[in-house]
DNA sequence: GTTGCAATTGAAAACGAATATCAATAGTAT
DNA sequence: ATACTATTGATATTCGTTTTCAATTGCAAC
């Protein structure tokens, strides 16, 4: 069992939630993706392994490994949105290329460091940020 | 004549487009509104002024005020989207309570400067970004 | 001013992502 | 095994936003 899937079924049982085959499912494909994806590629991928799990259940169970903190929506305002696993990974913010659509990854501790600063000044209580700089990637200028 | 006014004007003009009493009536009244506002806030206090700008004009302006840098769409992924006017103003990022719905305002020099630096580093053109720190506001925790 | 053309408008219909409904199914505790 | 109740899939619905299209109105040329 992988660690994602035992954080899973400790969040669903203290929730008082069922750990079904779907929600696994999902879990795994979730957890082998190494790109964002958006609920439809999500849905189609699992079809293609014949699985027949219906687009409200893969809704459903996103809602429950974002708030379970496996999974992130990412904040860049494209529809439909796009998710990515965030489990055993270090944070990260992305950048959004405005032409070609990539997404760059990074992470920047001085600006972590400014940000806990800054709601600390505000006495805001911080539980997370999203920070999205948009723009042109090197090819796309 | 307002500046924000004479930059819709020049905007407008250079992309053939026409200056309506709709654009100026939505254009005034969003500059006159010092916090962010939804689409249908906007409908609404034009009708009550007695202004019958429908619906879908709002959206249609609201859509050229962004893309001329007078109004800004916030980052919180609340529905409906929230907007703001930015001309005028220094540029502020947002808190964003998770309780209570209320958004703080901030400028951050060192986050500023690091992001130009981020940005840089991966050769990387930025044009903007969004930064949103979510958590509960003082009055919350 | 008048004219002509194309941009703009309003009302309504269409769109699309996400959510709710509900009967059938399937975990889970006993 | 049983009973209870969460979950599922199919479908319908919601709701913010966008598109459609005929009527209107800027605006530039005359």
């Amino acid at each position: 069992m992988i660690d994602a899937e035992r954080k899973f079924r400790e969040y669903l049982s203290e929730k008082g939630l069922r750990f079904t085959s779907e929600r696994l499912a999902i879990l795994l494909h979730v957890m082998s993706l190494h790109e964002h994806f958006a609920v439809d590629d999500l849905h189609h991928q699992l079809r293609q392994k014949g699985l027949s799990i219906s687009h409200a259940t893969v809704f459903r169970t996103l809602a429950l490994l974002i708030d379970c903190g496996i999974v992130q929506k990412l904040p860049c305002e494209k529809m439909p949105a796009r998710y990515e696993h965030i489990f055993g990974h270090v944070h990260h913010d992305h950048m959004f290329c405005l032409r070609c659509g990539r997404i760059i990854e990074f992470h920047n501790a001085p600006i972590e460091r400014w940000q806990q600063k800054v709601a600390e000044e505000h006495r805001f209580q911080m539980t997370g940020h999203h920070l999205i700089i948009r723009g042109y990637c090197e090819k796309c200028h």
